[in-house]
DNA sequence: GTGGTCTAGACCACG
DNA sequence: GTGGTCTAGACCACC
């Protein structure tokens, strides 16, 4: 399946379906022309409203990403990869940065900043998605 | 004053206050038994409504960091340093970890993602990049 | 062929195909008593779906401007060019009213209505504007 | 009353919101720093759904033409008003060209396709609004 | 009070 | 079948 959606996360879930299709056109999982799910589907495969993962598609309609073929389906545009990997490097770029940048403000010494960051990553990192081994 | 709030970001005003208090009972500028300032005047200092103002209060007194003194105003609690210090570790570790398990899953390569935190680290810790003078 | 259909257009395909038709029967390039072309056929030209010619066709005997010669095809009835030619005027003047009134509703001013549909009026004639060459 | 709006119109509501609400921000019937008639509001005079309006909101947000100010309202972006005015004469100009444009191919001569410009200009500009003398 | 999100379900146009 | 629009109503966070 293509993404997995929190429902419990802060993050609102059409944001959460529209951040996912960014990376996965970035990435070259989604190629241009292609179609994406229609929207019926890609609800019921993640268990939501029609309206939600409409309203998903719509603003990636608006970000210029998908186009509607009429009849057919939403398809992915040529500017679509492009566009995406640079916004993906600006996405993880600015929230990380937000996140070093409120650590600085908390009164902690930039050593002990640094030494979390550290262990995050190596956590992160060691923590192999879909059963890789360690 | 002490904050500065910004009511573009997306983080709720309440909660600013909220974590630049907690931050600052930390650091030591905010001392135990101290009283922090009127409703009304941190409102007016930080223009913003009273009822967000009094709703971190608030939240702060349910955390037991703040306590009233009856007719005179709240007061810093004696537990609210060692408090707020531990409190401020697990706040920044929790926001690093997430924004670094979003770029694990961004699809970028890991070592992407390390160099982005190393540039941002230095930026934020204001040593000086590609060489510019700190 | 006939036609050129513009497939982002927000214009509906199957209305694309039959106001051109109607125009071309207006302007006497479809004759009557002659065969349309096969829906597979003026599908394959247009690269659309046969459904949407199909559709097209349809509305056009339901307009009785076509009519079928059975084992044969699609014939264009007599009374077509008379009947196109009046609605001909007709579209083309409610479509330009309709414009029309938009922009008297938009706040501009009269005289600058006026200005832009002079300017427009001269570009689709194919006359030169600013003084270019023809 | 700030709207009209036409259900049987064959543009989708929230789209006669959005153009209405950019034309009066043109205007200058709407101006920067106040606040829009809320979703509520605007629905009830309206008398459509708020989501409807809640719509048109967003994609004057998404604009940049509309910001939320939490807890009180949207209110109309600084930069709305020149935004405005330039866009506004971009649609009634692509909207009188696409209409211009039409009128040349249906194969009319364009010498009548002048006469009925002329005719239904004076009848717009001869409908005045609101009482005006004629 | 405000906007934002989500759900549920209907109807329509298009291919 | 597809997406698009609209309605109705719920719940939430914020001010």
């Amino acid at each position: 399946m293509l993404f997995s959606i929190q429902a419990n996360n802060d993050r609102p879930i059409y944001l959460q379906i529209l951040q996912q299709m960014k990376f996965a056109m970035a990435a070259g999982v989604l190629q241009p022309d292609s179609l994406v799910p229609s929207v019926r589907d890609l609800a019921r495969q993640l268990v939501v409203n029609p309206n939600t993962v409409a309203r998903a598609y719509r603003e990636l309609q608006g970000d210029g990403l998908l186009q509607t073929v009429r009849g057919t389906g939403l398809q992915i545009t040529p500017e679509a990869p492009d566009r995406c990997r640079q916004e993906r490097g600006r996405i993880v770029r600015d929230r990380l940065r937000a996140a070093l940048e409120e650590a600085r403000h908390s009164g902690l010494a930039p050593s002990e900043v640094e030494q979390i960051v550290q262990q995050e990553l190596q956590k992160v990192n060691g923590k192999p998605a879909r059963g890789e081994a360690p």
